[in-house]
RNA sequence: GCUGGAAUCGUCUAGUGGCAAUGACAAGAGACUGUAAAUCUCUCGCGCUUCGCGCUUCGUAGGUUCGAGUCCUACUUCCAGCA
């Protein structure tokens, strides 16, 4: 069972440590979005520096390319990316339901590729093997989003998400088995990294069907939509099934979320962690996030938003493509001590942007990936000293100008 | 000097009698939430009461025509070939 401590409560909210084989996540803590087992634009390296402590990649993006044979044969993700740290995948159900023409069938989903259209179908079975074989610490239960916001679609994505939830918790306790019964020894316990049992074992092992670490974790996801009763529902059932964690899927604005979080997470049991999916472009996603009692976030949106130039200050954010930035010799954000804010004027990104240059992109990205963990740093930080209400109150008047 | 060819929005470009005029770039602005996203959208002659209306535009000046960026004449400039 995946260990986490938690440090400190003010009411749903927690400060916390989650333990993975590759080490310990301070939360509430943001977890970058590594879709192709990488966050664009940055290096691991970057990433390490900017304070990130975990990243999430994505089964679905990974099968396609390279495959999770090959990040297998590499030693799983971490091996394969060089991140050395806290990994989680997505079992890659959001981004088929995005895909045109799927096909979904009570056994999985069937899909073409969006590179060369190729025929896929991923099954509950499948994505925890797919997961398995990247070998990241913590995988999400494959499930089912609603074809729309209706109360019908979402009952029934809720219900084929839960009955889905029962065959990925039976397939990922038999490869649990099979990665602890393989040469390996039983558990291996937290900090048994694929590095530290010895590349060469690890590759040289055919029976075993993860190159990861030998303990790996199972998060289910609550479903449900805006409706609370669904939430309620959702959270009771991926509660009495006992995962090692909680993935609250499906939310996509800040607005009404404190409600249905209270609902959620009232329900889930406290001693696990819970991670707010796909949630983390507006500050204000993790202020109500925390308060609610979620200690991880991912989001795609600070790296996306950089790259296209939109950099958030305390002030709010900023398009650093527009022309009052040509000649604004001063820092981004004066107080950030990121790589960018550190050595860069407002004037030389507005450059790089209009000339199209990587290095933009590079530096936007370290800002924003920054600027956000650091943003959850905080929030950490105000709970353990229960400043936490003085905190957010300060810094959204001051973001949204209130 | 002769003979061809060319001049259209900041730039390049489409246009062959019904046109405020095509496309690209540049420029200006906006969006982005478990990444088919280094992407997408809007504006881009001027002015208004802006799902429309008015005005002024395709080197310059005339002409033909109901109507001209488009046809004719002259001129200006540029390009190519020949002297």
């Amino acid at each position: 069972m995946l260990k986490f401590d938690i440090k400190h409560c003010d009411g749903l909210a927690r400060v916390g440590v989650i333990h993975t084989p590759h080490g310990d996540i301070e939360t509430p803590a943001f977890v970058g979005a590594a879709t192709r087992a990488t966050v664009k634009a940055l290096t691991m390296q970057e990433m390490n520096d900017l304070g990130s402590q975990a990243i999430l990649a994505n089964t679905y993006h990974l099968i396609l390319r390279p495959g999770t044979d090959l990040i297998k044969e590499a030693g799983g993700l971490a091996e394969f990316c060089g991140w050395h740290k806290p990994t989680f995948t997505d079992s890659g159900g959001f981004q088929i339901f995005s895909l045109p023409n799927v096909k979904i069938t009570e056994d999985g989903v069937k899909f073409k590729s969006h590179i060369d259209g190729a025929n896929f179908e991923i099954t509950p079975e499948s994505s925890m093997q797919a997961q398995w074989a990247i070998g990241a610490d913590i995988h999400m239960a494959f499930d089912h989003l609603a074809k729309s916001e209706s109360y019908e679609d979402m009952k029934e994505a809720m219900e084929r998400t839960h009955r889905w939830l029962d065959r990925c918790i039976t397939e990922h306790r038999k490869l649990s088995k099979s990665a602890t019964s393989t040469g390996d020894g039983p558990g291996g316990g937290p900090l048994l990294s694929a590095s530290e049992v010895g590349e060469e074992k690890v590759r040289q092992d055919p029976s075993r069907d993860s190159a990861g670490p030998v303990e790996q974790y199972l998060y289910a996801v609550v479903q449900g939509g805006t409706f609370n009763d669904l939430r309620a529902e959702s959270a009771k059932y991926c509660a009495s099934k006992n995962p090692d964690g909680f993935g609250i899927g499906g939310v996509f604005t800040a607005k009404g979320m404190d409600e249905m979080l209270k609902t959620v997470n009232s329900i889930l049991p406290e001693n696990k962690p819970r991670h707010l999916l796909g949630m983390g472009q507006e500050p204000i996603d993790l202020f109500v996030g925390a308060e609610y009692g979620c200690d991880t976030f991912d989001c795609v949106g600070p790296t996306r938003m950089a790259r296209n130039g939109s950099l958030y200050t305390l002030d709010g954010r900023v398009n650093i493509k527009n022309a009052k930035y040509t000649r604004d010799f001063t820092p981004l954000m004066p107080d950030c001590d990121c790589e960018c804010c550190k050595n860069y004027t407002r004037a030389y990104l507005h450059h790089l942007f209009k000339t199209d240059e990587i290095t933009a992109k590079v530096l936007a990205s370290i800002h924003n990936e920054h600027f956000i963990v650091h943003v959850v740093d905080q929030i950490r930080k105000s709970l353990k000293d229960s400043s936490f209400q003085s905190y957010k109150e300060s810094f959204l008047n001051r973001y949204y100008h209130k």
